[in-house]
DNA sequence: AAGCTTGTTCGATATTGTAGAACACACTGG
DNA sequence: CCAGTGTGTTCTACAATATCGAACAAGCTT
């Protein structure tokens, strides 16, 4: 390898991490399963469940181990200790109200997006994006509205790590066609998915700015047929430009 | 010690686990204020925060670690995998509206009772209790809601490990008055929680029974004052015994 | 620039996580 | 009813590795 980015790790902690995120994956599993699913000896595996149990971050119940309730605390406890949450919230879901389709505000970690909050309108598509989940920036509008206001190093990290997965045939591979979208974008205000993610889904979204620095981004999806109106692509843009306006003055009080 | 309960407990995971807890607690630390806090090394801490950060768990910035989205996805999860969630959010929701009070429904694990609902009505008492919070179960009402219908040798080692931690003055910390409170909610139909775990807020809980097993309970909290009415005294078990009825109904049929 | 903090890296030692075999237990089908 | 297979669990010996302290770099305030 050309750069040795392992600088110091502990693999009996990461055995453990791995266990919580196969918990989660495969939605609960016994011992044998998880052992031959993460290449390790049955022993090993029932050492860390049991001392997870013993912590409470794991239940044995129903033949089968599951994350504990634990994390629900966790959980609810980081995403109200950012600071987005607790102001875009009311506005994502008025936005929702207003326009009916399906709204969420996304925020960057680790070079992935993270939706914090979701709200449903009343003619919403389904999606199978959750508050929590995490998803690639490249093929998000929201993800796009992130990126384009990143420090280009950071983009390329973040590229680098995460690479362009095709999702469609519309899934921008190309690391020198994304950069042209973000200027695009950046020039516009606004940024699209354009079945990029899922075929028949398009999304608008626009960035947060505090204080020149992106915190992340307000976004909108629903049908493609529908998103491609005259007066939805003026229509739902401005209303969203100023979604994020709103957010971006209350998080300026906050400072 | 008389039984040795430590059938094999990896001291390394029990570290990361403390770590993350510390991280909670403290609202994020930095390296130092961690390694006192848990009496370890500073190279060790930072051992383990540079191997929970390259996983996602956690994230270094502003001068401080701090635990990361990834529990934002995990804690969504396990609410939402808890079979009582979908079910009884909706019910909690129109009891607090109905009411105007403070109505939760929490469920049991590890011997604590968590909040997996909360819903405010529009004179709801001011409480630390968010949806993730777990708190001890002889002192709350859906605590001991929950514990009349466990197995009676669950409830003691309920007891035995947490204690009756007193709260207030009204806290119950004797275990055989207790038991004495828990047959008289069974013969009742409900349980109170009258100022013992804040002065000033009062509780009813009610168990919510499926196939002779207890899944959880709904609580409804206000001020002493306001509950003590002989109206509120009749009308509001009667609204959660419905309510809780209502639940057990869809979960028989979920079954 | 000296003195205090931080966070980070490194290397040697002993602690401890690991694997595999043996265990108890439940279930299933002949 | 009892082999046969599947669990989850316990145990022990050994090698792997988490741990510590000291040394390091960087950011402060003084």
């Amino acid at each position: 390898m050309s750069t040795d980015d392992t600088p110091k790790t502990l693999t009996s902690i990461e055995k453990t991490l791995s266990i919580i995120e196969a918990l989660w994956k495969l939605d609960g599993a016994g011992v044998t399963e998880l052992a031959d699913h993460l290449d390790m000896s049955k022993s090993t595996a029932h050492a860390h469940l049991a001392t997870l149990a013993r912590n409470g971050f794991v239940v044995s119940g129903d033949d089968q181990y599951e994350l504990g309730l634990r994390f629900v605390n966790f959980g609810e406890y980081v995403k109200r200790s950012q600071s987005l949450y607790t102001v875009t919230q009311p506005v994502v879901e008025e936005v929702a109200e207003k326009t009916g389709e399906r709204v969420f505000c996304m925020v960057e970690q680790h070079g992935l997006a993270t939706a914090l909050c979701v709200a449903a309108g009343d003619r919403s598509v389904q999606t199978d994006i959750r508050v929590g989940t995490h998803s690639y920036m490249h093929c998000s509008s929201s993800g796009k509205a992130i990126l384009a206001h990143l420090p280009h190093p950071r983009v390329e990290e973040i590229l680098d790590r995460w690479g362009l997965k095709q999702f469609t045939e519309n899934t921008i591979t190309d690391r020198e066609r994304l950069y042209d979208e973000l200027r695009a974008g950046r020039d516009r205000g606004y940024f699209f998915n354009r079945e990029e993610y899922r075929t028949g889904v398009t999304a608008i979204g626009v960035p947060i700015v505090d204080d020149g620095d992106v915190r992340g981004a307000v976004s909108l999806s629903g049908p493609a047929m529908r998103l491609e109106g005259d007066w939805h692509q003026r229509d739902l843009p401005s209303r969203l430009l100023s979604a994020a306006n709103a957010i971006e003055v209350d998080l300026s009080f906050n400072r």
